[in-house]
DNA sequence: ATTTAACCGAGACGGTACGTCCCGTCTTTAC
DNA sequence: GTAAAGACGGGACGTACCGTCTCGGTTAAAT
């Protein structure tokens, strides 16, 4: 039985019109832009609107995560390629911004809700798992692949979001390289 | 020629009371409670001095950073056993908040005041800095020392910062090993 | 077609609220104290109201002059007595501040908001208004309309204003005689 | 026995230097801007230095008074011209700023300190008392020579403070004229 | 020449009010 | 029931001035 009257949640352009500003200002001006205040004067939604239907930060970020994923590559079958493949995937989007700006997001909006704290994790892990997988695949133990993945991808999100270089591939490609032989021993 | 008047900058006590507090604030609420407004409640001191003396974020930033610095342990000479007690020192200050909290708080602060991004890369780069140092004296050229240091802290500080995990120490002294033994081509 | 919406401007009661003792805190203590702040802690209407609705000291005595207006006494046909009713009108409205302290306030008001000398002009000028139409009606020209009533009317707000004394009747009313029978050639 | 030490009271060139900018600042700015801060920016004088000497408004509201003092007219002996001759000379002050100026900021100083009320008071009474004593000089009684003086000189001073006028001599005049023939029946 | 008292400037400090901004909740109206 | 417009209280922000104070260095009289 369907209840009377008009169906709950946002109508599917307001929320499409907010979450899109949201995005742009979440990459343009950091996490602490993304206040409903801003998402009003920007997008001509009522305040009162969007505090309905996300009223907090966590809602916002949730929703944008779900927005935006992290997509991984997808993988060709050969292990090495595979994994340098992803490593400049990895490089590429920490330069162009969808995913470092957004990591930098995420590390700022903790400091103003401390629930976004899983988010980044969950987000952060996401980023991680491709290069176990691929490390999986390619002989690695578990705990091996694990640390594999961290030491490839670690410096570039190093680089990336304290110190503000350039990830350097080379490194990366080369770690990547003594692992790989590291697993055949043969 | 001296210039008459009263010395400038804040009375000794007034700056010892205020930054000791601030950075207990700091590593015990993070970045977001250390306003003027909470220095002045949790001091005493008055918000109109806090301003006089510490006008922006940054300010207060780098008053700390000169208040608490890095200190690199000692080299005792051996490269081995120097790169291994870094290894240790550095996560157990991750562990014990004095520069994981601080950590933390730059890059919180960086999303206020963009000038403190500069504190921030420095600091990160004190912190890798022993490990390229050693590295050196272990017979790795510039460029080695700085992968091997990359390689070595990164995941570290990825653990501290980003997934909120205890540092995996083992991991680190592996790839330590890894690195002294690739150096050693015996 | 209506906007949708609340209406905009202060809820009623509040407008009230302020606006009385706004006039209250005038007529007690003086223009200085017809501070937001101070409507604030006697009223207990939120500071932040208080700016939103009456941003200027210029729209608080704005308000207020359209809230308590001058109004003059009847006129009863005969003009020797309404022009001496018209005076103990005014001697009694000096001394009991309702117009003597808003004069004041006026006054004050001005060497803050230079915008609100056009509201002190007016108000006094609303003052002497009713000397003048009695004066046309006894018979006088314009200009000596203009001149009977500031030779009535402005020792007594001299009196109340610059010298603190009690406004002097005797000398108004037989001031309103010489120039009645200065009118009546006869 | 005099003691020694350095003769107490500001040095001769402070004093003279704050107090012109002072008259200044009143004559210009208005009674508002008759701050212990504002002198120090304006003469360089030290923020200290005025406060020491001069540490209320009324304290230099009464400085400032015994600088300019009004000095009257000097009277020629024939009544009539006298009186014309103070009539013309309180229209030239009040539309010359030094008195009207220095009126209007007394008036103003009043809702800051109330004691200067009474420097008001005397500065106004001041005004009037010429005409006093040549209405007494001319053969009026003492409540005579006071209504006198009030209805000639009130108009012209509500003119100058309430409402921005140029004072109207020719009234003041006509008054004047009014009054003396009342004085001599003959 | 030395006292000695006062001047003077620079600035710290606590305090209060200012005017602004954003937050989060609520109420009123229109669709 | 959604949406918009806006009132409202609350809190922090950063600024400005106030009045008091402490600290140095200077100056002018009296001894």
């Amino acid at each position: 039985m369907n209840r009377p009257g008009r169906p709950a949640g946002p109508a599917d352009d307001t929320a499409a019109v907010v979450l899109t500003a949201a995005l742009e200002l979440l990459l343009t001006e950091g996490a602490a832009a993304l206040t409903p205040q801003r998402l009003h004067t920007v997008t001509g939604v009522s305040r009162t609107t969007v505090y309905r239907h996300w009223p907090s930060p966590y809602a916002f970020v949730s929703a944008l995560v779900d927005v935006a994923p992290v997509r991984p590559g997808e993988p060709a079958g050969d292990p090495a390629n595979d994994l340098h493949a992803e490593i400049d995937l990895l490089c590429d989007r920490l330069r162009d911004r969808p995913v470092g700006g957004f990591l930098h997001a995420l590390v700022a909006a903790v400091a103003v809700d401390p629930a976004v704290a899983e988010l980044r994790r969950r987000y952060v892990a996401d980023l991680l798992h491709p290069f176990r997988t691929i490390l999986r695949a390619a002989g690695a133990s578990e705990p091996e692949a694990a640390d594999g993945a961290a030491v490839i991808a670690s410096p570039l999100l190093v680089e990336a979001l304290l110190l503000d270089t350039d990830a350097d591939r080379g490194r990366a490609h080369r770690s990547a390289d003594l692992i790989l032989t590291g697993l055949v021993p043969a």
